[in-house]
DNA sequence: TGCTAATCAACAAGTCGTGCTAACTAGCAA
DNA sequence: TTGCTAGTTAGCACGACTTGTTGATTAGCA
């Protein structure tokens, strides 16, 4: 995702309107490695400034979302995920806490094998799930 | 998944009775590789017994899949798909008719790089997206 | 300053899946 | 064959998540 003051600029000329809103939701996604959902996004936001919408939460992440900026990431769990990295990545999840981290994996493009004759991959997500530090530690 | 025969003893031994609807839903899913819907499941099913309803489809579906006799994925799109193939392995789907298909993935075990010291992967779901070879002919 | 987009509250709706009830059916064990 | 009980069904509701709508108010920006 671009800078809070580059999105500012982005929002602009598209003929977006500027609004603190908006504004305020740039700067929770900034460097956000939480892959917050809508709802969590919301509930920090509503502390710096009670009275902004859910509604509103919605839809300027699809605004982002449609600009490439965020991605939103399914994980199957309930609400989807939006992540600021827009990188090539990818995720590993805690089965326990649901604490989600991006992981970087090598040789990306896999080989594989099966009844996919002249298939075109176009892109690759990958998901580990498994148990987080923090949750070992809790149950040994 | 067990073939039918089989799982009507798995289910007897288990106490539960053994249905003409829980049959039809054995047979259905015998050999089935298209990653039925629950409620595409229950649409061949009413063709072959009207009066079935999709309560019992999902219910037998939740059984099975407690067992572990056939999986369930989510592939982000809507309703969760339900596999009999519980190989480890996992899925290309064409993002413009969404069929999905089977494919197998040699070095599983992938490396990562990531803030993720510590975490115990316990499963890994690699999902490839892109246009099937029946799509492309289509769009040509 | 004024046009118009944006926001808000409030409510509805759509999708997917589950829960519940009450009546009926039927599997299976004795 | 009988009888207990699990299973099925229709019908309705509900919950989670997300989007749509409407109508009034606010405020960005040319
Ligand atoms: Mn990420
Ligand atoms: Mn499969
Ligand atoms: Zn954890
Ligand atoms: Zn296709």
């Amino acid at each position: 995702m671009k800078t809070p003051e580059e999105l500012v600029a982005r929002f602009r000329e598209q003929g977006y309107k500027v609004t603190p809103q908006r504004q305020l939701i740039f700067r929770l996604l900034d460097g956000n490695t939480a892959h917050p959902t809508a709802e969590t996004l919301y509930e920090v936001a509503a502390k710096q400034m009670p009275g902004i919408s859910l509604r509103t939460v919605y839809q300027t992440l699809s605004e982002l979302s449609a600009m490439g900026e965020v991605q939103h990431i399914d994980l199957g769990s309930g609400a989807v995920r939006f992540d600021p990295n827009v990188d090539d990545h990818h995720h590993v999840v805690c089965s326990t806490c649901g604490v989600v981290h991006d992981v970087y994996v090598n040789q990306t493009p896999l080989q594989f094998e099966g009844d996919v004759e002249g298939f075109a991959v176009h892109s690759t997500r990958i998901v580990f799930s498994g148990e987080c530090a923090h949750c070992a530690h809790l149950s040994a």
